[in-house]
DNA sequence: ACCGGACGATACCCGAACGGCATCGGTAGC
DNA sequence: GCTACCGATGCCGTTCGGGTATCGTCCGGT
């Protein structure tokens, strides 16, 4: 066919041939073979002239669509195959928002820049259903009880620090140890939400055989930062909240018995070999396995 | 291409490689190499189920495509090839319209229904040149003069009769003598228009050493013929004009010392080796070698 | 838990197809 | 009339596509 299209275009074998990188017995024989098989006589040639019948010119037409379309069927293939094409929904969650998000997304920006990408923020339990039922390709969340279906990645692990208004007596300290600060007011999530940090939060307090004293309950990162530069209480944070300059709020470094930190983990269906997810995970291995903010000073002032 | 629409479909080697009338194995490795080709994974296998990825999904829905317009080019091309399709452009002229040209283009119309047939009336030098532009692709006349580039066929020579108002003395004769005639008024055509007929009647006046008195000069049969329905005269005609009947008009068979007999041609370019051109010579030639009008009786009442 | 069956992949072989070289036949231009 | 060009043809070597036999694996039945 690519054949035909050539001979059609120059109207001689020879430089056809010579076109398509083969010698002309083998084109013209090919040509052959083509009428045989339509079967059609699409070319009219005396031993002077080549020319085009009705019936080549209207194949020649038909081959050029098809052509094209086969080479477009390959090329759009392709890339999807490779992941450089198609659709990634992320499910997301918490504080990664802040900063380990972004930054993936730009990073598999610049490699994949024909993906779609569309963010929803969701809770862990929906997250887990969404990937279930194929709505999600993939969501991010604290470490999560193994599921059978659920892959569980471990992306990285964040250090927690204490948000505390600026006027605060310790915020002249670079880092403050958990058990100076146990009579403090603090602000939580209640039952059910952002379980993962609150449950860890608790943990640690336990380690000094104390419960927190919490003045609030929140649903979000954004107003429990809020209501610290209100002054209502102080809050323990994933490091990647600093980004969140909200003023009158410092954050500093939190040394405690148990460990300061928490895991940031991403969740995507067992066996899922899409190729825009592994290419994904792959953007999101490597920049998990960086420090946190490189640049970031951990003394953040407002 | 048909052997991965055939595995999409079925999604399972062994059905697909039945239904294509190979083996499986073979049909594994044209997949694998259809992959290498684009390249692209298409299909996800595990021993136990074969399912299609997102390029899969999309180079499906294309391959449907190409192989449907494949399918479809090469269809169209072979019929445009076989002369089932296109288009024909008759010009024509003369009283071939009255018995040739209906019975050619029904029997012609009966092989090749899809074929656009157009007939345009035109004199013999309108009609070479129409046929030197491409205008035309093939057309009925008189033989005329050889050109180099129009190839002309006899069609079929065809009697003259002698039409006569049915009051007439002779009329009650089966076949009537030119010599018999002589004297009679005669209705002819003007110098330019139907120069084939026109010569020729007079020739076959010269062979009695007379000229026809020509009482009416007109330019088409139908008008001629009406003419010798109002007694003005009688009219030499080519048989095929019988079928003209009209009201007080008797055809009659012509004797004289020439030949009593017309040809009718058909021009067309030389080296035209359209498939259509050629399907219908041959209709036209067959048709020719018949009888002029088999069921017709010479003596024709009105 | 083990065995049998189903399925796709692999190894190997053969025939047909494809491309290359040399050459033929016909046409056009000097 | 000779030459040059062009497409067709004959012949040969390589390659590619398909067939048979077999393997590895997963699933389901007992």
């Amino acid at each position: 066919m690519k054949y035909f299209v050539a001979v059609a275009e120059e109207l001689n074998f020879n430089r056809a041939a010579e076109r398509l990188y083969i010698t002309q017995p083998a084109l013209s024989r090919q040509i052959q073979q083509l009428e045989e098989a339509i079967p059609a006589v699409l070319l009219e040639r005396n031993s002077k002239r080549v020319a085009l019948t009705d019936a080549g010119q209207a194949f020649y037409q038909q081959a050029l669509n098809i052509l094209a379309q086969l080479q477009h069927a390959a090329d759009e293939s392709r890339l999807l195959a490779e992941g450089k094409k198609g659709s990634l929904v992320i499910g997301i969650f918490g504080s990664s928002i802040l900063d380990f998000i972004p930054r993936v997304l730009q990073a598999f920006g610049r490699t994949h820049p024909a993906v779609e990408i569309s963010l929803h923020p969701m809770d862990k339990d929906a997250q887990i259903q969404a990937l279930r039922e194929r709505r999600l390709s993939i969501g991010f969340n604290r470490l999560v009880p193994n599921e059978p279906d659920i892959e569980q990645e471990l992306v990285r692990r964040e250090a927690l620090m204490l948000a505390l208004p600026a006027k605060h007596a310790l915020a002249a300290r670079d880092s403050i140890e958990l058990g100076e600060v146990l009579e403090e007011p603090f602000i939580l999530y209640p039952r059910g939400v952002r379980k993962g940090l609150t449950t860890h939060v608790r943990r640690l307090f336990a380690d000094y055989d104390a419960t927190p004293r919490v003045v609030q309950e929140v649903t979000d990162v954004t107003t429990s930062i809020a209501l610290v530069a209100g002054g209502l209480g102080l809050c323990v944070v994933p490091q990647s909240t600093v980004n969140l300059r909200l003023p009158g709020v410092e954050y500093r470094a939190l040394r405690c018995r148990g460990k300061a930190e928490i895991e940031l983990a991403c969740l995507y269906r067992k066996g899922d070999s899409s190729p825009i997810l592994r290419a994904f995970l792959d953007t999101v291995r490597q920049l998990g396995s960086q420090e946190a903010t490189p640049a970031a000073d951990n003394r953040q002032a407002s």
